[in-house]
DNA sequence: TGAATATATAAACAGGTGTTCATATATAGA
DNA sequence: TCTATATATGAACACCTGTTTATATATTCA
């Protein structure tokens, strides 16, 4: 229940990593697409003018890190953000992005 | 002043690129570094245990996207975390790596 | 100016990564 | 079972990127 400030190495790259998969424009893109409410791989696919097989890995990627979560209902699997969490960071890092503009 | 809330590609490739750093172990170890108050180079190199001219490389590509910001004093040069907004995505994402251990 | 220290930059290489294509699995309905 | 649809997985390849090494620039002090 201690309150570590510092990550240690292993931590750090767990960050690193989990970073590093928002860190791809298709990714990212797909972790915004899941944003609002869950959606099939298909139609993430269709939406953002990707292939399903590439959508689908990297789902794949997004769900072990837990950035996603997915619910299987029949023949399709609805992904969606895992929590606010996830949809916090990403909303601030947009923050940073667009006080960067001076237009 | 209005309020956008779903980014256009060019913003999404623009926040996927900073993602992209921090996504990086020895980067995020600088930015981490640097949290608290201004470092410079050579110290954040014998921390680390990294050479001077990686890190120099990284603070670089750090201070383009406005991660960090930097204050020359005499020979040396100390660099800082930019702003708080930086500091919460880390801290947010390092939380939500330490929600996932179940140790 | 010249030497010493602190950063910065350029080129090059090895290892990593996003994407495609082909194939496999899973579920539903007939 | 067979067919059709929706996802998932594996292998291969082209491109990218972190790191090293060498060199350059900047600042201080004598």
């Amino acid at each position: 229940m201690k309150k570590r400030v510092q990550p240690d190495d292993e931590e750090t790259i767990l960050v690193a990593e989990t970073f590093k998969l928002l860190g791809d424009p298709s990714r990212l893109r797909i972790a915004l697409a899941v944003m609002d409410e869950p959606v099939a791989v298909g139609a993430i696919a269709e939406q953002l003018d990707l292939s399903p097989s590439l959508v689908s890995h990297h789902l794949r990627l997004l769900r072990a890190a837990r950035l996603v979560r997915a619910e299987r209902e029949g023949r399709t699997v609805r992904y969606s953000i895992h929590d606010h969490h996830i949809e916090h960071v990403v909303k601030d890092m947009l923050d940073h992005v667009r006080e960067g503009d001076r237009s």
